[in-house]
DNA sequence: CTGAAAGCGCTTACAG
DNA sequence: CTGAAAGCGCTTACAG
């Protein structure tokens, strides 16, 4: 490997001219040295080493990516689409900014906290933590952070990039509503969190024109498949009553969608169905999952962006910004009252 | 941050014997300076700092994982649940081994020259290159590597863990014949690599009973989507002769099956339909995409200890170890002959 | 059994 | 405008 050393022999000069022309401390220097090394660096391909950069005074310029999520639906947390296309995005976006990103499993916060100082990372992007896990960690480990998509139990406290879920909700209850469907029912594996504000959008939205929406039209399901499903054969004649049915989750939703199917039940006919996500098999199921959209290359690139301006030493106002949101109308909603567009 | 030096004052004992004692070199060091040490680096917390790890003559234990897809289908290459769970798995299994994984994109090789020598990455696994892009990055770069799922022209000249796609293109074959559909098509996008393997399976598995199966059973589709659907257009009638489509990848094989079934045609009655890779979204579909499945973390598991072993020197004797790969039987084949087991 | 010292490859205040 | 020197936090041959 080739040195800063090799590089001021070539050019005949010290090792602190080559340093000071790399990393841009320029004025001092003339013009005609600054060519010769730079033309040197460039021709030997000269990349310092990282390890002794870091020890002499300069950042990591590493981004720790923290993966928490306890495995959604079974799978990995990074088979998730969404997952993915956010670290893959941040990761983009993390090099050509100069930044380089390592991946840490995020379960076990000592292991966190370890990566992170031995690394000496520059800021932190967590997924998957509630405010009680960032908390412990906030306790154990000084460092930026950038959190996505958690709801703390009162005040942001920490820098959270989310999704605006209340509108979510909203847009899904009014385009239900505005299809006739004033009796649809919210289902969600919980009441807290995001699916808490998605559920306080669509009551909000079915509360138009005086009428009430009340809690029992929040349905809670297991997050164990056999009980879901266990779950919506009891609740099949209410369901074909009401006819319509919110689903907190693109999975939840085509799983549900597929198990009426299965029963000879028509989709949208009978039931009508609307997800949350447009996760990426959105499309792909029959018929194709009416649901809500967000932009998640744009949520990698608040994250980052935010992140790096706070381990620049800025003091961010907001601390939650939210990416929008918009319903995606597909087939798996019957339009009563309303012409498709 | 707490440095060795602390731990040093803290026992009473010089850095080297700390050091001895966290990096093992404990023979000559008393049980009773041991014990103590031990003690204060765990009540302290003590974690090393790479950069002087680096520094001094120790690796720097990272793992550089390339992502060298182009955008498959137009997604982000880590939405593709395949390449999703194999990072992930690769991270979970580096990070118990003590390993870091660094996220590097493959697009420019020069890029991940930079990279790899600036943090001194001990190795790389890479997904998405072709043995052209290996030869122009191996050139530029010493480095361990450990490909995934490429192809080279003749002999296997690089590390490689890829997946038995002939026995796959074998297994689908045979399958489909076995239920009476001697005159089946395999659609790929190119006839080389994977595709060029999973085609010459079937084939083989079609010339049973001394029967051939002529390349013009191999249809090519563009990569574009509006070009390929217009291709089952004006295949349709072929297509429906024959009765049973074989995809090389399961994203083809919904995209077509949704095509006939939007429609009006009856997927399995009128055309029987499997996949390949048995991705997340084959048992979402209706009807379920019959497939092949390939152990993904035995995959990752693979790649990241034969990449451990090389960077300690072995030399391994195979160049290409295969996954193993079964069929999946599920919903999207008409089994005519067979009964359902 | 233990420690002083050199060295890894950089950066930066400082002297000239 | 340029360079000698100290220092970052570790490891390791070597001396005692």
């Amino acid at each position: 490997m080739i040195r800063l050393q090799d590089i001021a022999d070539m050019a005949g000069v010290s090792r602190t001219t080559v340093s000071n022309v790399i990393n841009g401390n320029t004025k001092r220097v003339s013009q005609e040295t600054i060519d010769k090394i730079t033309a040197i660096l460039k021709e030997q391909n000269y990349v310092p080493h990282m390890g002794s950069v870091m020890l002499s005074g300069h950042g990591s310029r590493i981004i720790g990516v923290v993966v928490g999520f306890n495995q959604a639906h079974g799978m990995q947390p990074l088979q998730d689409s969404f997952v993915g296309e956010l670290v893959g995005t941040i990761q983009n976006e993390a090099e050509v900014k100069g930044y380089y990103i390592m991946l840490i499993g995020g379960e076990n916060i000592q292991h966190v906290v370890d990566i992170a100082s031995r690394w000496n990372v520059e800021g932190l992007i967590i997924l998957g933590y509630n405010d009680e896990k960032y908390r412990q960690l906030s306790r154990k480990l000084n460092k930026k952070m950038v959190l996505i998509d958690t709801y703390p139990a009162g005040e942001y406290f920490f820098q959270n990039v989310g999704v605006d879920d209340y509108s979510g909700g909203y847009q899904i209850g009014n385009y239900l509503y505005s299809c006739g469907y004033d009796k649809a029912l919210f289902i969600a594996e919980t009441d807290i969190d995001s699916d808490y504000s998605r559920w306080m959008g669509f009551k909000q939205a079915m509360e138009q024109d005086g009428k009430f929406c009340s809690r029992t039209r929040l349905v809670i399901v297991s997050y164990e498949k056999k009980k879901r499903l266990q779950k919506y054969s009891e609740l099949l004649p209410r369901f074909l009553e009401v006819k319509a049915l919110a689903f907190s989750s693109d999975y939840d939703a085509i799983e549900a969608m597929n198990f009426f199917l299965d029963q000879g039940i028509k989709i949208p006919d009978q039931i009508s169905i609307t997800g949350y996500d447009d996760s990426i098999y959105a499309q792909m199921v029959r018929p194709k999952l009416t649901t809500v959209h967000q932009d998640v290359s744009q949520k990698a690139h608040l994250a980052l962006s935010r992140l790096l301006r706070m381990a620049a030493g800025e003091q961010l106002k907001e601390m939650n910004v939210k990416s929008p949101v918009h319903l995606v109308r597909r087939e798996s909603v019957k339009e009563k009252n309303r012409p498709l567009i």
